[in-house]
DNA sequence: GCTATTAGTTAACTACAGGTAACTGGTTAC
DNA sequence: GTAACCAGTTACCTGTAGTTAACTAATAGC
């Protein structure tokens, strides 16, 4: 370790931590919703989105579930959590600045996920 | 369904639309492994990358996984599995034409883990 | 008092992702 | 014959991601 012999270990080691920084990411937005939950609040940065608002938006997600990935998008300085003054009280939860870093790793996976469509249309077809 | 009413209805179902795109995204590369097999296949595209070689490049996957993985990702078309004619016998898997749609998604990962693992350290100095 | 809204929590459960380790089967080399 | 390489498979187990449904607590309107 610490040595570097040559091209062939300089591309190994560039590739490790490659791999490792993917580890890091689908570590923290692995799973079937924190993705979901980061597009749907980047796509509406214009107005206040509170829990059931959410909840609404993203088909099939249960309140547990929901409550746990926000919490968890908090700890990781993604989202905000903000108490209104209103009658019943809302919770607004909004996409940090730093949230905003992830905008391209979601719309990479919105183009992919509707390019596959298609390819799979395709292969019906032909 | 069907008739479009206003703008909000047509911003509300393109949202539904995209989110719909990123669950077939995370339904078929979701999990610990996928994306880091993808990963380190694209960026060995010029070898060939037999069973063995691949779990030594990817630490801490188990032969079981692995197998299971590559399984997957053959069925969707993104990899392809060709036996060598070695002694002993290798098996090949090479990334398809249509799998490289993949990059610009693993990509985006590693660009967010390792700018991830950057912000983590400026918190703790700061 | 009853119902509805908000934001969750809690319990009880299931299913599957994933880990560990032993094993098959074929080939080569010593 | 035995050890080592290849490519997996199989069985067993565990932890946790995720589901469902009932429940708390506060406020407002009828």
């Amino acid at each position: 370790m610490g040595t570097v012999k040559n091209k062939g270990n300089v591309r190994e080691a560039s590739c490790q931590e490659e791999l490792t920084a993917m580890r890091d990411s689908i570590e923290i937005l692995g799973g079937k919703w924190k993705l979901l939950i980061m597009r749907y609040l980047t796509n509406r940065t214009s107005e206040s989105n509170h829990f059931k608002k959410i909840q609404r938006g993203i088909n099939g997600i249960s309140a547990k579930m929901l409550s746990k990935e926000l919490k968890d998008l908090e700890l990781n300085l993604m989202v905000t959590r903000t108490i209104q003054n209103t009658r019943p009280v809302t919770i607004d939860y909004a996409v940090t600045e730093y949230g905003k870093s992830i905008i391209p790793v979601t719309d990479m996976l919105v183009q992919w996920g509707l390019n596959h469509r298609e390819k799979i249309k395709e292969d019906i077809l032909v």
